[in-house]
DNA sequence: GCGACAG
DNA sequence: ATCTTGTCGC
């Protein structure tokens, strides 16, 4: 029985938000901190974990929280949980920690307590860094609550302190020619707030990177590109395959199938 | 007033 | 996020 998703809250409710955004940026830490960060080969590193948040058709309540730890370099699954989770919080643009950061720290903790020597070293998250309204998105929120490094990987530009996907940036995406290619994307207040990637050779759609917790800019584009075989980062698109199908189904078989 | 706006 | 058909390319 899908259920309705809950309007925009109360302005109260954003407000508290925003204080609670603020409160928690002083702890961000948005510059390299482990030893295997600053080697040009990522030796020291083996473990990159993915988070995300998947739906049922047709209902904003019910959605399935993942997370995966894949082997590096080779990205191979070593551990996968997924969980059905009845969503609380609507969808605000600048506000979707709050919406599934806390399920999201919820794997990690069961992570911790069943296999703490599977604990990923990084997380890529699906959404964005410090790319936010107020510095403070989603990779930097679980970051935080969890002390990993993480990185913020959104699939879509988030129009904040002037940026725009506008003609002057298209202009800049066409000039990204090979997988690794990549350009700042400087707000009009004169900050770099993450990076476009051309996250492989044959990717014409960049990949949007930002600082999450624990790691400088540059590593953190170096890593995802380390981590695409397709577009999507490993992780990232490994867990969405343990998320809903769509209408919470397995895909029908063909109808011609050789059994 | 209306659309835009990570997922 | 999800809703959807065709289409192009490997």
């Amino acid at each position: 029985m899908a259920r309705k998703a809950a309007g925009r809250p109360p302005k109260e409710t954003l407000s508290l938000w925003t204080r609670e955004q603020a409160r928690l940026k002083a702890c961000v830490v948005d510059r390299d901190t482990e030893a295997w960060q600053g080697d040009p080969a990522f030796s020291g590193l083996q473990r990159v974990g993915g988070v995300d948040v998947s739906f049922v058709k047709g209902d904003s309540v019910s959605a399935c929280a993942s997370l995966v730890v894949l082997s590096y370099p080779e990205l191979k699954v070593v551990y996968e949980e997924s969980r059905m989770v009845s969503l609380t919080a609507p969808y605000v643009s600048g506000f979707l920690a709050f919406r599934e950061v806390p399920f999201l720290a919820d794997a990690v903790r069961r992570l911790q307590a069943k296999e703490p020597g599977l604990m990923p070293q990084v997380i890529l998250v699906d959404g964005n860094g410090v790319l936010h309204h107020r510095g403070f998105g989603v990779a930097c929120h679980l970051g935080v609550l969890t002390g990993l490094p993480c990185i913020g990987v959104a699939k879509k530009l988030l129009h904040v302190d002037g940026l725009e996907n506008n003609a002057l940036h298209k202009e800049k995406i066409q000039l990204l020619q090979a997988g690794g290619d990549s350009f700042p994307l400087t707000g009009s207040s004169g900050t770099v707030l993450g990076m476009a990637l051309r996250s492989h050779d044959r990717s014409t759609k960049p990949l949007y990177i930002s600082v999450g917790h624990k790691m400088g800019l540059e590593t953190a584009v170096r890593l995802t590109h380390r981590c695409c075989r397709f577009r999507i980062p490993e992780p990232v698109r490994q867990v969405g395959g343990h998320g809903v199908w769509q209408g919470g189904r397995a895909p029908l078989l063909p109808t011609i199938f050789p059994s």
